[in-house]
DNA sequence: TATGAATGAGGATTCATTCAT
DNA sequence: GATGAATGAATCCTCATTCAT
């Protein structure tokens, strides 16, 4: 598989290195491919065009949010203690990597239609995680049970997503995880039965 | 003043049409011109260059939102009459045009990082109506005392910006106004005291 | 004649000083028009184009330089004493307009052949004046007899050019008018007889 | 060294060829490339830009004018039989190369302000050996010991180079090599002691 | 005469991708 | 697998000139 090659993992590296330093518009191939110290056409042994390496920097990435809300999904815990746990691990997976907030909430977001259309097949793994937690919740009495799920998980998902972004525009200079629990407690208030 | 000149007014118009029918990287300035019946080079006689007609188009049509929003914060009404109303209000005006919410929601988040930033100080002044009406509830007793305005209005204006944007790219097949009073008891239920 | 049209004249002026302090690249007729006070279409009750603007302005200005040397010409006096009034009076000419060395050494320099071609039939009226001062000097035995008159005389002003256009770009920092006997010397010796 | 890959020299001499054959500014890059017979892409990969084009064709046929000249100055000969080298070698150089005048007599010197200046500081290198003659020939007491070096010199190149672009401008219709011994005569009376 | 809004042709440059080595 | 020189399509903006008023 492509993705276990050390050459293609360089590259998704040093893609994210580049667009983070760069901005979107001046992360060429061409810097991409100097940064992880290969020639220019060797990108295309490993990628099929600039807008796979695009694709696959946020594919890359999204799975570090989506494996650990897997863990978090799974345990035996209640749905709004896992609604907690799952606005920690956003904010705690963002606060680790100055690069990555950068990347996923202002210079990806700057790519063309279809690769915005690939990049959402890919969050809907994150966002059909989330629906799981409000079902679970439902289900356990816990949340409103005439809830609009979809309606409830965009509620939460636009939520932090924009406290996120608002923390990358403001240079990541206050503690975003120190944010967690009033989130969680205005969230859980919107859908608690 | 500028704006006042019908053919500014046909510029921004046009541009509406040619980025929203071809998209943010196929709008052209020609494509423009053409669309809005002028040569090419009567844009430059009343925008500063394409940046210039983008972020203008941003302006021209986010006014319609505050204005509106405006209106609704002067009356003489509840917080929470004020919240409800400022919801509806956000879908009928995306609802009412079809072009609208393809460029603000899509098309005009491609735009470099200069562009986004003028853009973003437009929009704080939307932004800054919503804090108004939640300083508002929160004086009068109706939202709860100890709230975090900005995480309230981040929760707020999150939620409106994703069920919209997902509305919009699930091709405004379904009817947006209608969610209101769902997304409005949604985060009713997280802000109130 | 439009010559002695009073707006003829307000162009002209206006010409030399935009393209003094602008450019040649950059004195666009609008430009020249605001600085005469005219509207931009005015410009063009006077002259056919640009290129007539400018040709103008080189005939404007090297009127001057011929009027002053013809009457040198028609003096009374030898060659040699001609030939050491010319070079005073042109480096006077010069040293009295500080834009006027930068307009005709170094910014009309820049225009295409075709206005160079006028402009060369127009100073042509001046090399002109210069031959006959050399035929003089032959004549009454003053200058060397087998001298080529066409070659003395591009000797003498393609001298006076580079004198002049070397102490324009040194920003017309010392008295290039005090140049004029060591010039005169050095040019004299070289077709005396 | 760029200089020495053969696309380089390529794309020098098609410039010349295309500023020669349509004029400074019909002088589009597109056509350099299709007369050098290579991409429009690849005239970036050996110049920065278009300026960059231009003051390399200069650099690169002055170079030619500065070799021939240093040669002559390093000579054990006389000062007087420099310069009359000198302009031999310089009405040499331009007879041999037919698109050589048309575009350092006509062509580059409609070039903007800031290509001028780098032109200038690239003849400045010519300029410094002619200088270089003179102080010889003043140390020899073969030209006048009160003579101003600096003078003289704009004398010699302001003739040189006068006679070259009438010579120019006359379509290279008469024999430039045989005015030489007239053109030295005319100089040397003028500085010999 | 005078105005000035409108016109529209024209060109330098970038950069994703290829392919001979 | 790896290289990197070469490709070439694609677009914003300027400004001389016109002409309806």
């Amino acid at each position: 598989m492509r993705k276990e090659k050390p050459k293609y993992k360089q590259i998704i590296d040093a893609a994210v290195i580049v667009i983070a330093e760069n901005g979107y518009h001046q992360a060429q191939v061409s810097k991409i491919a100097k940064q992880a110290g290969v020639a220019d056409g060797t990108i295309y042994l490993y990628f099929k065009n600039k807008e796979d390496i695009l694709i696959s920097v946020f594919e890359d990435k999204m799975a570090v949010f989506i494996n650990r809300l897997q863990v978090i999904v799974d345990r035996n815990e209640t749905a709004s203690e896992k609604l907690q746990k799952m606005i920690e691990s956003h904010f705690k997976v963002q606060t680790d990597n100055k690069h990555l907030g950068i990347v996923t909430q202002l210079e990806l977001r700057q790519s063309n239609i279809e690769v915005r259309a690939k990049i959402n097949a890919i969050l809907k793994g994150y966002l059909d995680l989330i629906d799981e937690i409000l079902r679970q919740g439902v289900n356990a009495g816990d949340f409103r049970a005439n809830m609009d799920i979809r309606l409830a998980r965009q509620c939460i998902f636009g939520t932090i997503d924009e406290v996120t972004t608002s923390w990358v525009m403001k240079d990541q200079k206050f503690d975003l995880l120190a944010l967690a629990p009033k989130v969680y407690e205005l969230l859980l208030n919107g859908i608690k039965s």
